[in-house]
DNA sequence: GTTTGTGAAGTTATTCACAGCG
DNA sequence: CGCTGTGAATAACTTCACAAAC
């Protein structure tokens, strides 16, 4: 079998993708024509070999002596990750953190779209943000129903959450994305992500505990499960 | 029984001490005196036999036919992560998020203590955010001489940051966590870890495409090297 | 009966090391 | 020569399965 969309690329694989992806950009945007996995490894902070491997399994677009071209690879990878799409995106919560994120790039500029925006609050209530109006809650199902939502980001105070989480799932989001400081429950079938610093702050306290002699270097590509801008409590 | 600090644990197992301590802080605040590990391999999404064997690296504190007390074990994940300690943080750049995360209960809350604020607009220089005074990031050495900080938090704009990174490196940080959505280069003993909105975002995007037939669950509990609220572009 | 704790087995991921190509 | 691509070796992690404890 050697149709190349049938390959299994490993998990760990396709959570270090997204950070080539970064640094290509960046080293595109930069002018850089090729590079080669030893400078790719060190960006990402990873072993070269690491990277080689992890490139192979999307093919092989190297050119032995020199290395990769950089806006090529760019391409190949964005492909692998499934970024040609338009995936629509429900935003529910609209304090300071989810305006922020109905405003982002991050979304609009490459292969998302913000297609609903949802708050209980009055005052937002038919208003637009980036060209989006703002509906009620309550209404997510019956708008979600004409431009069903990829991904739903949840930016609500906590106890909301997880409402909200099941008027996603009742709507078909295939992910949900949480923000608010809070343990989900979705079935299965539903990748859930957490952004929470709570986490991300235990991780390093692990590690400023625990690292021995000075000079002692951190083997250390830490592999969160979830992370986070706990209780900023948005909404 | 062997002293607990002895062990070495696993780096996965790191990762995943957080998301329990989450979710063990959610159960007692419910009031919920004991968890089997079962319920707890639920609601992290994980294998019941992966939450016994984590938690057999800090000790043995379940108890055979019932299983762990929650506030007790709720203690030895907290010390085991050293969040006993009163880490100082500096935050650089006080733009939307910035500010936000002055704020935080997240920071407050668990063991660590905001200790700088820096920011280049002369509008914030000798304000106070929650009782800290704000200081220009030029004096970010200076200031910090006094009550280095253990973390270095970057929420300023992709052009300021690898600037910013230098100096907290120059002041010692233990580790950078970067809001930025900028790669960074620090020295490989410092522990670097991104907030990005986008890496999220491919990772499910990557999700959203590879899903097989309808029912297919995903093998995953993704490992993020970086995440991100990308490009709200703060400070 | 229930649930932990853990060796052993199985799986996945990382690193090595070098042939092969430009 | 330099750098990729990849089998083979190693290491890390996960899951199984069950004895021991309550």
């Amino acid at each position: 079998m050697v149709v190349p969309s049938a390959r299994r690329i490993p998990e760990a694989t396709v959570a270090r993708l997204p950070v080539y992806q970064r640094i290509l950009l960046e080293l595109v945007r930069a002018g850089t024509t090729t590079v080669s996995s030893d400078q790719l490894a060190e960006m990402a902070r990873v072993n070269a070999s690491k990277v080689r491997k992890d490139l192979s399994f999307l093919g092989s677009f190297g050119t032995r002596g020199s290395g990769y071209e950089a806006q090529f690879l760019l391409t190949q990878i964005d492909r692998e990750l499934g970024l040609h799409g338009d995936w629509p995106v429900a935003i529910v919560g609209l304090g300071n953190l989810g305006r922020a994120l109905a405003n982002s790039q991050g979304f609009t500029s490459r292969g998302f779209r913000v297609a609903g925006l949802f708050d209980v609050e009055e005052t937002l209530l038919g208003i637009e943000i980036g060209g989006v109006r703002v509906h009620h809650v309550d209404e997510f199902e019956r708008v979600s129903a004409g431009d069903p939502p990829a991904i739903g980001v949840i930016a609500t105070p906590a106890s909301a959450a997880q409402d909200v989480a099941n008027r996603m799932v009742k709507a078909g989001v295939g992910s949900v994305l949480n923000f608010a400081p809070r343990v989900l429950t979705v079935p299965p079938e539903v990748l859930l992500r957490y952004v929470d610093l709570s986490i991300e702050l235990q991780v390093m306290s692990f590690y400023l505990s625990h690292r021995d002699s000075p000079g002692t270097a951190p083997a250390w590509s830490p592999l969160p499960h979830a992370v986070g801008l706990s209780s900023a409590e948005p909404g």
